[in-house]
RNA sequence: GUGGCUGUAGCUCAGUUGGUUAGAGCGUCGGAUUGUGGUUCCGAAGGCCGUGGGUUCGAGACCCAUCAGCCACCCCA
């Protein structure tokens, strides 16, 4: 019986050519959160149990994360998210930290589940963070890097929409506006979570089958339905424009209005993960009609920190997927066209290896990336190789070569051929790498 | 976890109501007088028809199971 060539379920294999589009991928969110002063951190991709079980229920984590016990008896999961870890860390060094903290990561997050469209058992997901602000300068540092990050990948502003909403808000609209218990407000919450999905109609009954017989007799239906309806902060009614999560979001979206950021706005249907999330949250949508879907999201989650018997620290921070991120690349075509790290490959004209060495290792002194062919086979499949491999340049080392000291270094795309010394060789590569 | 669709060469697929030795394109490899690739031309290799069972004189086609993939649900960091 052969032994299966196929990765783990729901994972993947990245041979060269994909991880050079994910290199591209994470140095491009690098490079972001570092332009924002965002400092790399990393953790053991293990966890003990109890740090999820605090936040989500047991069953969740049993059904949903990879749990085991390990040979000391202890429960450990392997994580299927980035933010209990990080609130960990932060805790554990809490008095001494430097706030506000800017932190990111781009850990790999596992969770056992069936595999479908944007939705894998093992992705990477950049994690960025920042703890200790209270303002909604927070979630307007955090918007703008993700919209800078849009931006670096190419897009434009009309190929996604930001949406923000409150969870206080809404709180307050379901409760006291509308006037929901707790257990209603809970159902109603999760079923505007999917009303993009529903047909209106049955979204409507679903609704009332979530409220209780005196919240239909008072209304609750008709009144929910209005605010679903509201578009604008300014037509909120006037019990709710009072709020003070109200002015906070009008501010957000001046703000980021005046920081050029047009493609913001409030929608009061987004409901993102009722768990942690204490007050503003938002979330990338792509706009494009095949993959009309959230992309990232975040918010503020003000309490996490101090669940580890610390007082809490204030924070915002988002989650971006690279699976997500690829599709939005891939049907927006902005996938670059990646060549491999190799500025040149090295043909060799006849049995030189032992002379050419000489001249590769001065070349690679310089810092040129060089993949030598040892196969001895003619030079026209040397070339053959190079051109498979999609490296740019081939330099060809021969007698004459190293007789006169210049080498003849070719460029597959242009075809074009030129006779340079080593040096100069070494400026081209240079110059060509840095494009 | 639930449901639907799909599994034929490395990839994308064709394969008639079940009927001889299983097909194409692309890719791969070899060659077209030995220091120049991509294009072109010639040639070759490559398949337990996902796996196991069943029906049948006969199965790549039909039935059951199983595994895998895709999609939706559930759930959502």
């Amino acid at each position: 019986m052969a032994l299966s060539k196929q990765p783990y379920k729901g994972a993947r294999d990245f041979y060269p050519s994909d991880k050079r589009l994910q290199k591209y991928m994470f140095d491009i969110w690098r490079q972001v959160c570092e332009r924002y002063g965002y400092e790399e951190y990393d953790a053991p991709i293990l966890e003990p149990l109890e740090i999820y079980l605090a936040k989500t229920g047991e069953e969740i984590v049993n059904e949903q994360t990879y749990v085991f016990e390990d040979r000391g008896k202890r429960k450990v999961v392997i994580r299927p998210e980035m933010t209990p870890t990080v609130s960990r860390m932060v805790a554990a060094q809490r008095q001494e930290l430097a706030y506000p903290l800017r932190w990111y990561s781009i850990p790999n997050l596992w969770r056992y589940e069936r595999p479908q469209r944007g939705r894998l058992r093992e992705h990477w997901q950049l994690n960025v963070d920042l703890f200790g602000v209270e303002g909604v300068e927070a979630e307007l540092e955090m918007i703008s890097m993700a919209d800078a990050m849009f931006k670096a990948f190419g897009a434009s502003s009309d190929m996604y929409e930001i949406r923000l909403n409150s969870r206080k808000l809404v709180d307050e609209a379901l409760a006291s506006y509308v006037g929901l218990d707790k257990q209603e407000a809970h159902d109603v919450a999760k079923l505007i979570d999917k009303k993009a999905k529903m047909e209106r109609g049955k979204f409507i009954s679903a609704i009332d089958g979530a409220l209780s017989s005196k919240s239909r007799q008072g209304g609750a239906a008709e009144k929910l339905l209005a605010l679903l309806d509201v578009k604008n902060l300014k037509k909120l009614p006037a019990e709710l424009a009072k709020h003070p999560s109200v002015s906070e979001i009008e501010a957000l979206l001046n703000m980021l209005s005046n920081g050029g950021i047009k493609n913001a706005r409030f929608d009061i249907g987004l409901m993102r993960g009722f768990d942690y999330y204490t007050d503003i949250i938002f979330e990338v949508f792509d706009k494009h009609p095949d993959n009309n879907r959230s992309m990232l999201g975040g918010g503020r989650y003000d309490g996490l920190v101090g669940l580890f018997g610390v007082p809490p620290v204030p924070t915002v921070g988002f989650g971006w997927g690279d699976v997500t991120l690829a599709n939005f690349l891939e049907l927006h075509r902005l996938m670059p066209e990646l060549k491999p790290e190799t500025d040149a490959y090295v043909a060799l004209a006849g049995d030189i290896q032992a002379a050419a060495a000489k001249p590769v290792a001065e070349l690679r002194q310089l810092g040129i990336n060089l993949a030598v062919d040892f196969s001895g086979r003619k030079l026209g499949d040397q070339l053959k190789t190079a051109s498979k491999k999609s490296i740019r340049y081939v330099l060809v080392i021969g007698e004459s070569e190293l007789k006169t000291g210049k080498y003849n270094l070719k460029n597959l795309q242009s075809g074009k051929e030129q006779s340079l010394s080593l040096k100069a060789v070494a400026k081209t590569l240079k110059e060509a790498s840095q494009q």
